[in-house]
DNA sequence: TTTCGGCACTTATCCGGTTCAGCAGTAGCG
DNA sequence: CGCTACTGCTGAACCGGATAAGTGCCGAAA
């Protein structure tokens, strides 16, 4: 009953531990015959190779860690952390690489699991999600030395390696077309204004709307949840000069602003157009669909995986910057009335 | 710069490595008076247990496993399985477990995955989600000897541990009542039927249409997509004894067959009832809110690993049957005009 | 025929912990 | 005073695989 070791093959095959090491992994030193017996005996028990025991002797420990910070209740929220997830673990099974997850409170504790990881040696690398200004993971883990891929802006990496897209040119385009369509007042209501992409998206915002000499556009940070961009659309709505376009920097945000403009009675696209950003099935099952900010988001968690495990194989890798999110129009954008 | 080992705390102590061992796992054969030296030295230098080294001596992995069948875009359309992980996580990470995660097409590769997971000594055990009707996963992790919680109904779970909620009493009691709101024709709106979830909810739908006698109450398979249930909506709202309540697998759906019913001119509730199964910040900023059957996801998860830890530790552990799911009542629910 | 080279394999050591047997030193006890 | 029991520690084996160093053998070249 007991796991199958080398020692076992060995045994069996008449050979030492030695020539099956060999053997197994493909090395010189034994001859074709006699590989091919090792090889059939050891699938024939059902070998499997301890990775416990390949990581003592300096090996690779064959995963890579992500810690989530978020409180639990808003982690279901949004689909992005999911299909980020789904996108990693894609190129990672596909070079036999496990996914150690931990879903934290705070980045002191999320600091605290890298560290128990990294110090374990349970992991070879990690993702970093959720850059804050002047955050001090950032230091931190370049301190630790070990092998990590921001997703996030490069401004704010350090010397860690950032993958990444360019939320402002997407803010840009947003605005452009809306004021193409005649607004001249876009509202946006963003997420927690501590985190590095919301200070870019926010900063890409006002400059395009000065550039553009529109006459408000005010900005409202939230905590992404549905509640807070209700409370929030309800504000704005309410507001003597409110905006005929809202741009929302998450679904259920703009979801919950829908319903509070429809409550209100104004008609979405004609008395207030609505953009929200990532797309999900969410905006398209409601009515009228949204226009959203859509981007691969899968495909960009793949991108940060392919980028660590290169990272954690030496290879020589730079900053990738991932495709900007495209907007995708749909019923709820419109000229204002 | 390289890892500190118990080695090297015993040279600076003075001792050997045995007396390192006994130190720092708090077992008895040291004095208090070395003991508190040692662990001293390790906090000093930083030592951190190499865990591949002590998994080397049949000691746990600590880590378990979940592997989540499931095409990469419909995991985020349900908040479930997010909110079921950091349920899971929790319990864990408060005993220095971590998770495993991986994201798979189908079955078979699920269990290439359990399978290497045990064999390489990866996992101390894991989770099996979405069980089928004559489910092979089950005979065949039985056959690995891989402590295992499932997550669904015991007649499905063969020997391994079940953690389950009673669907058929959720179902009994949302028809009850709307029944007794006067609803004839209540329809539902499944997902996958060869889920054991959905045969059990199948079953107690129709028991309970029949026991209080109602006219029609149609059951529309899904595969739990906003698309699909849209479709089921029209189709249902199209016949021409149309339902009056209809009762929903999940969320999406269910917003998805309220934007349906709006859009076909539809008053929601006076027209038409709905309840959605799972509670989600989305049900909340629809309107009108949406009546749910909820329940505490996070906590299901965190029973669930709670169980696994005690299966693996070798404790006596019988099934465990979590709260039905609560009816909640919002606004999308009333009489029928 | 000797010598050298290389193949095919064995032996031994190592990785970082755990654990068991053994061994001084000391205290307790009759 | 001698025997036992216990404390506090040491030394070595062990887990499963990787790997450097060593060995025996065969064939080819000198």
């Amino acid at each position: 009953m007991r796991r199958p070791t080398i020692a076992d093959i060995a045994r069996q095959a008449g050979v030492s531990k030695g020539a099956v090491s060999y053997a197994l992994n493909g090395q010189p030193g034994v001859s074709e015959a006699t590989r091919a017996r090792i090889l059939a005996i050891a699938d024939e028990i059902g070998w499997r190779p301890n990775i416990a025991a390949r990581a003592l002797n300096g090996a690779r420990a064959h995963a890579v860690g992500l810690a989530l910070c978020r409180p639990a209740r808003f982690l279901g929220v949004e689909p992005f952390f999911m299909e980020l997830i789904s996108g990693i673990e894609a190129e990672l099974s596909a070079r036999s690489y496990a996914l150690l997850l931990q879903v934290v409170g705070d980045h002191e504790t999320e600091m605290g699991v890298y560290r128990r990881w990294w110090g374990e040696g349970r992991v070879d690398g990690a993702i970093l999600v959720d850059l804050h200004l002047d955050d001090p993971r950032v230091p931190e883990i370049e301190e630790m030395g070990m092998p990590v891929v921001v997703i996030g802006h490069p401004s704010a990496a350090g010397s860690l390696l950032p993958v990444w897209a360019d939320d402002g040119a997407a803010v840009r385009e947003t605005v452009e077309y809306l004021a193409a369509l005649g607004h001249r007042r876009i509202a946006r209501v963003a997420g927690l204004p501590r985190l590095v992409h919301t200070v870019i998206r926010d900063r890409a915002f006002t400059d395009v709307c000065a550039g553009l000499g529109l006459d408000v556009c005010p900005t409202v940070h939230t905590d992404y949840t549905g509640e807070e961009g209700a409370r929030a659309t309800r504000r704005l709505l309410s507001s003597p000069d409110r905006p005929t376009a809202i741009v929302y920097d998450n679904d259920i945000m703009a979801v919950a602003g829908l319903s509070v403009a429809q409550e209100m009675r104004l008609d979405v696209p004609a008395d207030l157009s609505i953009v929200a950003w990532d797309d999900s099935p969410l905006c398209q099952v409601v009515r009228p669909p949204l226009t959203v900010l859509a981007r691969d988001i899968p495909a960009y968690g793949g991108h940060a995986a392919q980028r660590l495990l290169s990272l954690i194989d030496g290879a020589d890798t730079r900053h990738l910057e991932d495709e900007p999110p495209r907007l995708t129009t749909r019923g709820s954008t419109a000229p204002p009335a």
